[in-house]
This record gives C-alpha cells, sequence and structure tokens, in this order.
DNA sequence: ATATAGATTGTCATTTTTGACAATCTATAT
DNA sequence: ATATAGATTGTCAAAAATGACAATCTATAT
C-alpha cells in the first residue's frame, strides 16, 4: 500500500553525479553539497538513500567499478566478429565512438583512495584486471601463436596507453596525442604479429 | 642584522610534504594539519610561508612541476654515452633505480585540479611535454631515420606506459606489471627499428 | 477516503577546516 | 648587550562540511 520506492532511480542519479564530481573536484573535493547540486536534488537526499559519507564512498566504489565492468562486457559484445582487434583500438581511442569516458577517469580518480581503502584497492585491481584480460583475449583471437607472456605484455602496455591519455584529457591535450596513441598501440600489435 | 631566513628550506620541506599529502589524500584530502604534520611543523608555519590556500596551491604547482622537470633533466644528463635507451627504460621501469616516484604521482594526482586552474593545467602540460620530448630524443638518438612522426608516436607511447603503472602504484600491482610494462615499451621501440 | 510506507524538505548541532592576528622567542649584526 | 628582523607558537572567529532528526507531502493498496 505504499508508493513506489525510488531508492534504485535516485541512488543512480546520485551516484552518477557524484562520480561526476570526483572527476572534476577529486574525490574529497565532492562535497555532498556539490554532489546534490549536479545531481539536482537537496542535501538531504543523499542521507536518506545513501547513508553517511563512508556509506556514499562504499556505493560509490561498487557503482563505478560495476559500471566500469559492464562497459567492458558491452564493449566486448559489441565487437564484430571480423577485424575485432582494430575496431577495438578504434573505439578506444576515437573520442566520437567513446561511450562515457567518465567511467575510466572515476576509475583512476578513485585510486588515491586505495592506500587507505584496502576493499577500493581489490575492487580497483579487479576492474583494471578485466580490462587488461579484454585487450588480452583479442590479442589472443587475433594471434593464438603469440607466447603468452609477449601477449600479456602487449595487453598490459596497450592497456596503459589507454589509461594514460584519458587521464591526460583533463590537460586538453591536442588531438594529434589521442591518434599518437592509437598508432602507438598498434605497434605493439604489430610487434605481437612479427614475433 | 636580523636572523637568517629559513624561508627557502622551509617552503622546501612544507612543499614536499604537501606532495606527499595530494598523492596519498588527494588534492583537497590534504588538508593544512595533515601538512603540517608530515612536514613536522605547526600549522601556522604554513600560512607564514606560503600565505593562505590559494597561494600554497600556486606554489605547490611551481614546485611539483619545478622538481619533476629537474629530476627529468638530471635523468637526462645522468644517461651513459652508450645504450642509452636500453638504460633509459631500465631506470623508468625498475623501482630499485627509481629516483622519486612521487614527483611523477604528484603531478598526476595535480591534473585533477586542472580543470579549474588554467596555470596549472598550462605547467603540467608543459612538463608533460618535457618529459615525452626527453623519450623522443633518445628515440631519435637511436633511430635517427626513422620518420619523426612515427619517432613522436612512440614516444607517446612509451610515456603513456610509464605514467599509467606509476599511478598504478596506488593499487599495489603485482611486480610482474612493471616487467610487462617494461618489455611492452620496448616492443614499441622494436617496432620503430623495424621500420 | 484513508491508512501507510516512502519521498521530500527543512533545520539545527557538531565537527572540520581555514583565516587572521597577537604574543613570544631567537639568532645575528652592531 | 641590545636592537631588530625573522621564527615560532597559540588562540580565536569565521566558514564549510557533515550528521541527525523532525516535519510534511504524496503515491498506492485497500
Amino acid at each position: 500500500m505504499p508508493r513506489k520506492s525510488l531508492k534504485a532511480s535516485r541512488s543512480e542519479k546520485i551516484l552518477n553525479a557524484y562520480a561526476d564530481c570526483i572527476v572534476r573536484y577529486g574525490l574529497e573535493g565532492a562535497t555532498q553539497e556539490k554532489i546534490a547540486e549536479h545531481a539536482g536534488v537537496k542535501r538531504s537526499i543523499l542521507r536518506h538513500y545513501l547513508g553517511n559519507k563512508a556509506d556514499m564512498l562504499n556505493a560509490l566504489i561498487d557503482h563505478v567499478t560495476g559500471k566500469f565492468d559492464s562497459q567492458v562486457q558491452s564493449f566486448a559484445d559489441e565487437l564484430p566478429t571480423t577485424n575485432r582487434l582494430d575496431t577495438c583500438l578504434e573505439w578506444m581511442f576515437d573520442s566520437e565512438y567513446s561511450s562515457d569516458k567518465n567511467a575510466t577517469l572515476a576509475l583512476e580518480a578513485l585510486t588515491v583512495c586505495a592506500y587507505e581503502h584496502p576493499y577500493a584497492r581489490e575492487k580497483l585491481m579487479d576492474s583494471t584486471k578485466q580490462f587488461i584480460r579484454l585487450i588480452e583475449n583479442e590479442l589472443i583471437r587475433e594471434f593464438p601463436n603469440a607466447s603468452s607472456d609477449r601477449t600479456f605484455d602487449a595487453a598490459i602496455g596497450i592497456t596503459g596507453i589507454y589509461f594514460s591519455i584519458d587521464s591526460l584529457t583533463a590537460l586538453q591535450p591536442p588531438g594529434e596525442w589521442w591518434s599518437s596513441s592509437k598508432r602507438a598501440a598498434h605497434m605493439i600489435v604489430n610487434s605481437l604479429g612479427a614475433s
């Protein structure tokens, strides 16, 4: 007989605003006031749905990693059957295709709390691993004969290049840095093929 | 007839503590109290030497970028005459040789304020460019015949891999990630040589 | 229509962080 | 020894951020 719960949708909206804020203002710079403003709600509502500061941070960690993971998953699912690897790099390094850069940026912004927050460290590590594995799988599919060690090295390298250029967006780097990053990733791929 | 000014040394110590704190607690998480504690001084001293919050941030930006730049410079100066490129990668990706990882980490931690702080954006961009140029120069010296475009791509890639693995330290990644990163960087180098 | 679980808003006390300044101490040149 | 510029400490008020809770509003099943 009560009214429908908005907990799911409201929490979603708030946590998205939270993630936006930590990307813009840093983890500690994302005050409840700012989050509420970004989400278009009163601050009291944050507490109502997500509890106190610590609760909110935990929820945020789950939300950010979960969102990233699912994006990685659908990214993998949507890859075509042919030309997968090229498409993969295309999507990663072309801003036009970028579904939601903020997912990666939020992940990176959260790393600063890993020092004091083992739970965050774990989940961030898991998400990072999953992304590396995605790249690794595509490399394996393309170069089944390459040694698994070298394939892993390549996956680490490509992932690193991606994370790095992504986090540099705040500095508004010239567009060429993105295309250079892509070509650098291709160098690694080619190096695998030439082994 | 007054006493000697400690401004230089005190400022240095405080700003180093400030840099440490933003790496550990994030930019906004680095409160004056924490900074003072890390520096082993009273909070009032911060104000005495460095002014208010905004002043301190500006001083920090200059300090962090300046420190990074000079480290890059001496890094370049200390490279041997032969085998420079390999040595370069060795130093970058082996933690034992690492002079002061925090210089890079502080740089990255500051990027979050680039959105609202054009001065920071500029200086961070300059430092980043300088580092890329260092790598680029070593690549040119090793592969003078490679096209300058490809050389730049390679420099962007290697720098990206380094920045990325460096910022991942907070997640305490397995040591293999460092060695994999190094080998990935070598893949890029080899790719240049094979062109 | 009405009772009920939940949404929403508002307010106040507490804590944290910062800004400002006064007061005291100390090295150094004279 | 002593005057002086600077170091150091301490304290207080203002502002910002958070935590807690009361009060009110609203959709929905009965």
